[in-house]
RNA sequence: GCCCUCGUAGCUCAGUUGGAUAGAGCACAGGAUUCCUAAUCCUGGGGUCACAGGUUCAAUUCCUGUCGGGGGCACCA
């Protein structure tokens, strides 16, 4: 809708210039907003009153000047209004309603291709393959599977990865805990190390895989498996380091296929997945820092070497390697965000956790001096998740080992659910998830009750088949029949669909979809209370079966932008 | 101590990027179905937009400060 009318807007303001009447230095912003109350209209601008001050004329003066510059050959406007401090009320015709819900019948469902094609990477989840994913990372998981899908639908290319760190301390706590529990499984009384990793899931992946392991283990040392509690102890002991390699690596793998598995059910796919160690053998994150060297942003000092990011505007230098000669955790992120722009991306899109928020400023510190534009490299920050139970917080983490993991919840309260729990919130907001609450309110989740809106609309298409009606498209349809408020409160909601989605793909902001889907719903639902869509008079009848297709159409697109399901009968 | 972020109805949250009388769900009270799905709809009470200044024709929105919640300030990952 609005995009339509910002073409006359802008035409008007361009002539306007052309002919004297207005000076315009530059174009102004085309601000649109809907009226409250409709008496004000169908949309308001502001423009007259932004242009005021750099024009220096009285705000409905240059209204006025506007509206007698619109050039309408259409007839898409029927009618203007200057009101208050100088508003300009539009209120449109029938064929400008025709046209936004001939656009909804089109491919893209009138969605503008903003993306043109621009490639853009979001890497999301990336949780270490330590143990399975809880429900903080349910929310990171579907946020940024939201954004993906938006980008996706307003003409980008887009990337989802997942970068797994499986190097450094992590890896090897997870080594070490995942010998322990081996022994465990071949009956030996072993503690597993003090800041292990104690969950019950190691237990028993070691346990079923007990056999696997120590078959590989053997292989890589090329000796016999051995046999007998008392004969796999002692071979454990003798081959300590290969040991707690091979089963951390086992571990590490087999964790990731469940958090594969987790994200699938909640209809989370990736495209690819990058390791770190692999980044790291292949020399990535070692040309990185050589050219950050040659540029001469690192130096040596107290025996590490530092990168002087405060040279590009973070607030202190950090070290990519420590006085013990490893490399730290930020130089293999250096060189991951390198490589990532090397693979020819326009934007880089990375969701974090809000508690890594510190980390942005470096990131984007180390991509300015590899010469990247600062521009591209973009974080969403998606606060953490309070965890409570009757109210009561419940205490999380892999170290204290006790867990609600993502997949409990999901199993629990169902995926759409869980997705539209998250998704309703504005990423950077806090957010207290109840268990005892969300399983109580699975069935009046709201996710419900705009899913319900495309069943009743679906039963109504059935009921109509039946009756043996068609139903015509809006080009054709007697639209000018429709003329009760619900029925125009509907049109107009449906002719915002496509500026809502441009909105919260800019914004990258999934949750303005959601409420604008259980907006619509509402609408829809008070619409079928209200009147009835097949009634005797078959124009009429017509009419509303256009309208409540040009709904179905928009609720099916819009459930599936958010990767709900979109059932026909429930 | 410094930095980031949030503070809107009893609760959970929106608020069109600075515009007209600040909205929704839940909860609470009452009502609607001879007919396309009642997982629905209608009516009602509820607010100093944390507080105080500032910018502006116009501030819930931008700036400064105070208070409060959360997070961050490692040769940790």
């Amino acid at each position: 809708m609005r995009q339509r009318l910002e073409g006359l807007l802008r035409q008007a303001l361009t002539r306007s210039k052309e002919g004297g009447a207005l000076k315009l230095e530059s174009l102004p912003p085309l601000i649109f907003e809907i009226p409250r109350d409709s008496k004000f209209g169908d949309l308001a601008s502001t423009v007259a009153l932004g242009l005021a001050k750099s024009e220096r004329m009285k705000p409905r003066d240059i209204a006025q000047l506007i509206i007698d510059h619109i050039d309408d050959p259409d007839e898409l406007i029927a009618d203007t209004e200057i009101a208050g401090p100088g508003y300009i009320n539009f209120r449109f015709s029938s064929n400008f309603w025709r046209r936004c819900l001939m656009d909804l019948e089109t491919d893209a469902c009138g969605i503008a291709d903003q993306g043109q094609g621009r490639k853009v990477l979001v890497e999301f989840v990336s949780a270490n393959p330590t143990g399975p994913l809880h429900v903080g990372h349910g929310r990171g998981a579907v946020l940024g599977d939201g954004v993906s899908r938006l980008l996706a639908a307003t003409g980008y290319s887009v990337t989802r990865e997942y970068y797994i760190n499986d190097a450094g301390k992590q890896i090897d706590t997870l080594a070490a805990s995942s010998l322990a529990r081996l022994r465990q499984a071949f009956g030996e009384e072993c503690d597993i190390p003090e800041d292990g990793y104690p969950g019950e899931y190691l237990v028993e992946l070691m346990t079923e895989q007990r056999d696997t392991a120590l078959a590989q283990i053997a292989a890589e040392v090329k000796a016999p498996v051995p046999e007998g509690a008392s004969a796999v102890a002692a071979f454990l002991d003798e081959h300590g380091d290969v040991a707690a390699r091979v089963c951390g690596e086992l571990a590490a793998t087999l964790l990731l296929a469940r958090i594969v598995d987790d994200m699938s059910a909640l209809a989370v796919q990736m495209d690819t997945f990058v390791s770190e160690r692999e980044l790291r053998d292949k020399g990535v994150v070692g040309k990185a820092l050589d050219e950050l060297q040659s540029a001469g942003f690192l130096y040596e000092e107290d025996g590490a070497r530092w990168f002087r990011s405060t040279d590009f505007g973070d607030e202190k230098d950090r070290v990519i390697e420590r006085s013990d000669g490893a490399l730290t955790y930020f130089a293999a992120d250096i060189g991951y965000h390198r490589e990532k722009l090397s693979r020819g991306f326009d934007e880089l899109i990375d969701i974090w956790g809000a508690d890594h928020h510190g980390y942005i400023a470096r990131v984007a510190a180390s991509l300015r001096a590899l010469g990247a534009d600062a521009e591209r490299f973009r974080v969403l920050l998606v606060q953490l998740v309070r965890l409570t139970r009757g109210g009561e917080p419940v205490r999380m983490g892999k170290r204290s080992g006790e867990f609600v993991t993502l997949r409990e919840v999901v199993d629990e309260v169902g995926a759409d659910a869980t997705r539209f729990f998250f998704l309703m919130r504005k990423g950077d907001s806090q957010l207290d998830f109840d268990l005892d609450l969300a399983v109580k309110q699975s069935s009046e989740n709201p996710v419900f009750y705009v899913q319900y809106a495309h069943a009743r609309i679906c039963s109504i298409f059935r009921q109509a088949e039946s009756d043996g009606l068609t139903i015509p498209d809006a080009e054709s349809a007697p639209l000018h029949r429709l003329e009760a408020a619900t029925e125009q409160e509907l049109i107009k909601t449906l002719a915002i669909y496509a500026d809502t989605v441009a909105e919260a793909a800019a914004e990258r902001e999934p949750h303005r979809v959601v409420f604008y889907l259980t907006d619509l719903a509402a609408r829809f639902h008070r619409f079928y209370n209200q009147e009835r869509v097949m009634v005797d008079d078959a124009e009429l009848s017509a009419a509303r079966l256009c309208l409540a297709r040009s709904t179905q159409i928009v609720l099916r697109h819009g459930l599936k932008l958010v990767g709900l399901g979109v059932p026909e009968t429930m």
